[in-house]
RNA sequence: GGGGGCGUAGCGAAGCUGGUUAUCGCGACGGCCUGUCACGCCGUAGAUCGCGGGUUCGAGUCCCGUCGCUCUCGCCA
């Protein structure tokens, strides 16, 4: 089809234009039609430009006009006019000017659509992911989709100043089954095999470094088949990355230069130069997490001390049972009231994570407390007033339980004070690390232990004679980047010693001969001269997810899935024919 | 697998303790309108109230079951 191609975009034209004719294409965004004359809003990528259909228009032309309706497609001829002061749009890019139109050409046209494109689309999720080339039309998501593109782009720009190479490694790969559950691809050629969709690309990255390339990165997919979150897809991106011959700092550094740059570049935002660091007792210990939200300080108090002064025997005896006892300030609001039914939230919020109550008490006036548990503190409570800090009308919580589930509890009632307090403020960005992790956790259903984070990280120098001996105790050489409060990055030292991986493996009960099926390509590699090496890995995602203020990773990607897994627009996955099963040697078990 | 929330017209919502013909906005359709920019005004159509069963004289509303969506715990090296 023969059709007008544009000559400048929808969001382009200004006063100086006035007088050039020029072509647009678009989409019809609004119109307003007054009769006599009718005003017609084309939308593209680049913003929104009005154009004006009036009396003298040509009488083709509005004839065409009157058949116009929401989202044809449309391309518009037309002379730019100045528009007179008082009907300047000061809201619109564009709002300086109008094009006349002397010829409209309708280029296809729309069934009526299912909802209406707005700066944001108001359909629920699940509709918004049936249509999503109409959501995609929306300010919000287009915006969205650019900044992920900027991002990006400005992440390779920086990676490649300083040496890097990207390299893409398989997608199709062997399973691993460690971590995450592996997507499985059944191989035709291999009757019975299987190959995997990477969790990441780890094991490749480290082969890498061996081969000598020793600045890699990649912008990587990952598959892991979990269930998904607001904050976790099936399928996610990563800025995949590695280095060889440094050691902890210099990964950190280099991702504080990246994300300094980054922040400045595509945000305009000015971030300090080096990031905070919390090791991860802290972390769990100041705020009952190891991702701490540090927009605002709220932190948890050890109160261990105080209750062992107190008569409050349940406290007591969870301490004689080794468990751990903290509490939380929350401070006096003129907005949020802490009633019993408050209260009673927050101790909702404590509980999904295993508290069995949250005990409270008011500080009154004077330095003295008021309800709940205060009279079991009669005659320390100046200690506990101290000890928080606190002061007239504050809400003073606390959990007693094992150690984990004081620190998970308290730290879900600081995420819901900080939220219904408005302690974050959503324009700020506020990056930790988090350090010396835990290298095991023991698998209490299994019998064993496990690695905390994966089997290649390198535990700390200090704790190399003792491994096989305390293996709770160990920390790693680990590291995670935090950004208000998600894990948006994790990474470690590797493991580049054949004997210190065999010893890990065993610790987390794999035999030689597993490890040797499952790894013995990397050992085998390892055989080679493999360089000191370390990396990191940055979610791409959920940083987009962040940096434009969403709270679901689906806002930042242009074709999602839904909680289930499922694509609503093209309905995946699907039923195959058993011509295909056949071919790749399956069948369905009923 | 567990817990919370939701499901009413194409879309988004209201519908309190059960009570006539299920309401509103957007959108659609018809009409009027020469300066709007979320245009305005008049009118019209459009709903097996997710589905199945039950209680009742009477169910969108109550009960049981079921399906779907969503958030979340578990899970996510």
């Amino acid at each position: 089809m023969e059709y007008k191609q544009r000559s400048v975009n929808c969001g382009q034209l200004r006063q100086a234009d006035a007088g050039k004719t020029v072509v647009l294409n678009g989409w019809v965004h609004r119109i307003r039609n007054h009769g006599g004359i009718q005003f017609i809003n084309l939308r593209d990528r680049y913003g929104i430009t009005q154009v004006v259909v009036g009396e003298d228009a040509p009488q083709a032309v509005k004839e065409l006009a009157e058949d116009l309706h929401m989202e044809y497609c449309i391309a518009i001829e037309g002379k730019v006019i100045a528009r007179p002061d008082s009907m300047i749009n000061p809201n619109m890019l564009t709002g300086e000017i109008e094009v006349e139109a002397l010829e409209i050409q309708i280029l296809s046209t729309s069934e009526v659509i299912p909802f209406v494109i707005d700066q944001e689309s108001d359909a629920k999720e699940d509709t918004r992911l049936r249509y999503r080339y109409l959501d995609l039309r929306s300010q919000g998501m287009q915006e969205r989709i650019k900044l992920r593109h900027e991002f990006i782009r400005s992440i390779r720009n920086f990676l490649s100043g300083r040496d890097f190479y990207e390299i893409e490694t398989p997608t199709l790969i062997r399973s691993t089954p460690e971590g995450a559950r592996d997507f499985l691809v059944p191989s035709r050629l291999q009757a019975g095999k299987f190959y995997a969709l990477p969790q990441s690309p780890q094991l490749l990255k480290q082969i890498l470094m061996v081969s000598g390339f020793d600045k890699y990165f990649q912008i990587a997919r990952c598959y892991r088949d979990e269930d998904a979150r607001g904050d976790r897809q099936l399928e996610f991106t990563q800025l995949d990355l590695e280095m060889s011959f440094v050691k902890r700092d210099d990964v950190l550094s280099l991702m504080e230069d990246l994300f300094v740059e980054v922040f400045k570049e595509v945000m305009d935002y000015t971030l300090p130069s080096t990031f905070r660091r919390l090791t991860w007792d802290e972390a769990l210990n100041t705020y009952g997490l190891d991702k701490p939200d540090l927009r605002y300080d709220l932190h948890l108090v050890d109160v261990e001390e105080v209750v062992k002064k107190s008569s409050f025997g349940t406290f007591k005896t969870i301490l004689e049972e080794g468990g751990s006892i903290k509490g939380i300030k929350a401070p006096f609001s003129e907005e949020l009231h802490y009633t019993r039914k408050y209260i009673t939230a927050l101790e909702e919020a404590a509980k999904v994570y295993g508290a069995k109550g949250l005990a409270w008490m008011k500080v009154g006036p004077n330095r003295t407390l008021d309800g709940g548990i205060s009279k079991f503190f009669e005659g320390v409570e100046e200690e506990v007033i101290t000890l928080f800090d606190a002061n007239e009308g504050d809400m003073l919580l606390f959990v007693g339980d094992a150690w984990k589930v004081t620190c998970a509890s308290l730290g879900a009632v600081r995420i819901k004070l900080g939220k219904d307090l408005n302690l974050a403020n959503p324009k700020e960005f506020v990056f930790c690390w988090i350090i010396d992790f835990p290298l095991f956790e023991f698998n209490e259903d299994e019998g064993h232990w496990e690695a905390a984070h994966h089997m290649f990280s390198m535990p700390q120098a200090q704790y190399l004679e003792t491994l096989e001996e305390d293996p709770g105790s160990v920390k790693g050489d680990l590291y995670d980047l935090v950004l208000n409060g998600y894990e948006v990055a994790s990474g470690s030292i590797r493991i580049h010693d054949v004997d210190l991986q065999k010893k890990i493996f065993k610790i987390c009960n794999i035999e030689e001969k597993e490890a040797e099926e499952r790894f013995g390509f990397l050992l085998n590699a390892f055989r080679y001269g493999p360089p000191p090496h370390g990396g990191i890995a940055p979610g791409i995602d959920r940083m987009v997810m962040i940096m434009s203020g969403q709270s679901s990773i689906k806002e930042v990607i242009a074709f999602p899935k839904n909680s289930a897994g499922i694509s609503p627009m093209d309905d995946s996955p699907s039923p195959v024919d058993q011509e295909q099963l056949d071919e790749l040697h399956l069948c369905i078990k009923e």
